[in-house]
DNA sequence: ATGAAAGCGCTAACAC
DNA sequence: GTGTTAGCGCTTTCAT
C-alpha cells in the first residue's frame, strides 16, 4: 500500500507538505503543489482515512438508528439524511434496533467509542436518564419523534394540529360519528394524534364515544382487526381517522370485506403518506409529513452540534399537509 | 478521555495486558484479569476503536450500495445483511447512488481508502473493466443482480425459471393470450425474466406476439401506461406477467379503470413480493425472492472473502417461490 | 513556504 | 503470564 511518505519521497518534499497539499492546498507554493499532485497521481495514492481520523479524532460518520428497517415511513427521512450527509462529506451508518431497547444501548457504544461523530434517532426507547446523559455528552438529534419535557434537539411535525386537520376534514364532509384507531399510546406521537382527534371533535361539539377510540399497533393487521370490532357495533362509525396509513389500509380492507364501499359508505383518513398510499385502491387521503426535509434538517442540526455551533432552538416543528385523494370522497355533504 | 494506559496504570499492569484482557481474556491469569476489569469499570474505559482499526488495518465495516433507498425491494435484503453483519460484529454503511454511476465511483473510494472492509452491490452500473478490477483487489459481492459472463461473487435467484413458473401458472389457468411487461432490458434480470416468459410460452406451443411484450421501467406508472397500451389492442391479452410488483399494481389500476375485474376479466402475476403485495386489492400473485436469506448469504460470502477463506462458487442461486394470492383467480379453468 | 519530529491510542512481536 | 517497545499512517506544532 502506497502511503504518504512514498509520495513525499517521489516529490522530494516532506510528508507535512503532502498533507498540506491534500488539506490546505492554498498554503503550498504552486510549483511544489503540482509536483506533489503529480506524485500522488503517478502512485495512485489514496490517503489512509483511518490514520487521519485517529489523528484528528473525528470520523465523518454519523449513525442513524432505526427501530425497524422494513418500515417505509422511515425511508424518506433516511433519504434526506443521506443526501445532506454526503453533501457534507459525511457517511451514514445504519443501525437497526428491531425495536429492542438492548440494541439501542449497543449502538450507543459506537458513539461513546468515537466511531461516529453523532447520531440521529428515530424514536428513543431507552431510559430517559440515559438518553439525557447521552445528549449532554454527544451530538444527538431525535427525528419524527420527541420526548415530552426533555430538551433534546428534535425534528418533527405538530402531530396534534395535523390530526385536527385530518379529522376536521372528515367533519366538514358531514361526518359526526368518527372513530379513531390510534397507535400504541406509549409513543408521544400516538398520544398527540389522539389529542388532535379529540380537539377537532370537541371543537365541533361532537361527543367522543370511548368505544370509537381503539388502540392499534401501527400495523395493517391491527387496523383490520380494530375495524372489524368497530363494524360490530350497533351504530358503527361512518368515518375513520387512522393514526397511520398501514392501519388505514387495514381498515379499508375490513370494510370492503363487509361489503362497504369506501368512500361512499365509509370515509377513511390515514397518516404518513407512505409511497403506497397513492397506489392503494382507493387512494388514501392522508397527512403528509415532509420527510425528505425532516431528514435534511435533522442532519443539519446534527452537523451544527458536531461543529460546535450554538443551537438556538431544540425543537423544530415542520408543516404537514393534508393530501386529499379518494378515500374520503370529494364533495361536501351533510 | 481515558485511555488504555490509564487503565494499565490503575491496575498496575502494562498496556499489553490490558489489550489482552480485552481481546484474548483466556491468555491472562484470572487474578490479573479481574484487576484489569475492575480498573476498566472504575474508569468507565471505552477503547478507541479507531486506533485499533488503524493498528489492525481493518474497520469491521462494510458498505452496502443501493441504487435507490426508496425502493422497498431492497429493504428485505438490507435487513438480512444487517442482521448477519451485526451478528459478526460488523457495521453497515449505507450508500445511495440515486442511480448515478458517478456516485458509484465515489462510493468505491471508501473501499480503496480502507474505510470499509468490503462492499455489497445491488446492481453495478459501472464499467465492466473497473468492476472486475475492483473485485480482484477487494472483497465485493453482487446481490439480487449478476453480470453476464463476469466471475464475480453474486447472490440471486434464477430469474429465468422463476418467470417460467409464473407464466406457466397463467397458462395452467387456461390463458393463452399472455402479455409481458418487462423491466428495462439493460438489466440482466429483465432480460432473464423475459426469457422465462418466452420459454414458458414456446414450451406450451403459444405464439409470442411482439405487441404483447412491452418494456416498462419497473415503476407503477410505467405498468399503468403499458397496460393502457395493451388494452387498446384489437385483441387485448387476458393475462399479464409483470416483471415486478409495482408494475403489476399499475396494470391492475389501469384495468380497473377500464371496468375490468381482476382476476375475473384479467389475470395478473407480479414479481418480487414486496410487502404491499399482500395488502393490495386484489392481493398479488407473485414470485417471492428469499430476500432475507439473500441478504444473509451475501454478507456471509463477503465475510468469507474478507477473512480470506477460499471461495468455491462465485454464483449463488437461491430458490424463489410462486406465491398464489388473488390476482390470477384460483381455480384451474380452460 | 517547508521540514523535523512528536504523537493520536492501540496491537503484537519479541523478550523475559 | 506479563512487559517492552516499535510501529500503524497521518496531522500539526514549532523551527527554520
Amino acid at each position: 500500500m502506497v502511503k504518504m511518505s512514498d509520495v513525499a519521497k517521489l516529490a522530494n518534499v516532506s510528508t507535512a507538505t503532502v498533507s498540506r497539499v491534500l488539506r490546505f492546498p492554498e498554503t503550498v507554493k504552486e510549483e511544489t503543489r503540482l509536483k506533489v499532485l503529480k506524485a500522488i497521481d503517478d502512485l495512485e495514492y489514496q490517503p489512509n482515512i483511518l490514520a487521519r481520523q485517529l489523528r484528528r479524532n473525528e470520523t465523518n460518520t454519523i449513525l442513524v438508528v432505526v427501530p425497524n428497517i422494513m418500515n417505509t415511513v422511515f425511508l424518506g427521512i433516511i433519504e434526506g439524511i443521506e443526501a445532506e450527509a454526503s453533501k457534507n462529506n459525511y457517511k451514514v451508518l445504519l443501525g437497526n434496533t428491531n425495536n429492542e431497547v438492548d440494541n439501542e444501548y449497543g449502538l450507543i457504544d459506537l458513539l461513546k467509542q468515537k466511531q461516529t461523530d453523532g447520531m440521529i434517532l428515530f424514536s428513543a426507547r431507552m431510559e430517559r436518564k440515559r438518553l439525557l446523559e447521552l445528549c449532554e455528552n454527544h451530538p444527538v438529534v431525535l427525528t419524527m419523534d420527541y420526548i415530552d419535557g426533555l430538551k433534546i434537539p428534535s425534528v418533527s411535525i405538530d402531530n396534534i394540529s395535523s390530526s385536527r386537520k385530518a379529522v376536521q376534514h372528515l367533519i366538514s364532509l358531514g361526518h359526526t360519528r368518527i372513530a379513531h384507531i390510534s397507535g400504541p399510546f406509549k409513543y408521544a406521537s400516538s398520544k398527540d394524534r389522539y389529542k388532535g382527534y379529540e380537539q377537532a371533535m370537541l371543537h365541533n361539539d361532537l361527543k367522543i364515544d370511548s368505544m370509537l377510540v381503539q388502540e392499534g399497533l401501527f400495523t395493517f393487521e391491527s387496523g383490520y382487526n380494530k375495524m372489524l370490532k368497530l363494524l360490530a357495533m350497533e351504530h358503527p362509525p361512518t368515518a375513520i381517522f387512522a393514526a397511520n396509513d398501514e392501519m388505514a389500509m387495514g381498515v379499508i380492507k375490513a370494510a370492503k370485506e363487509r361489503g362497504l364501499n369506501v368512500p361512499n359508505d365509509l370515509a377513511v383518513v390515514g397518516f404518513d403518506n407512505i409511497s403506497f398510499s397513492s397506489i392503494f385502491d382507493p387512494a388514501l387521503t392522508t397527512i403528509a409529513q415532509p420527510v425528505y426535509k425532516m431528514g435534511e434538517l435533522s442532519m443539519r442540526l446534527l452537523l451544527d452540534q458536531i461543529r460546535g455551533n450554538s443551537q438556538m432552538k431544540s425543537q423544530y416543528i415542520l408543516e404537514s399537509d393534508l393530501v386529499i385523494r379518494e378515500s374520503c370522497g370529494g364533495r361536501e355533504t351533510s
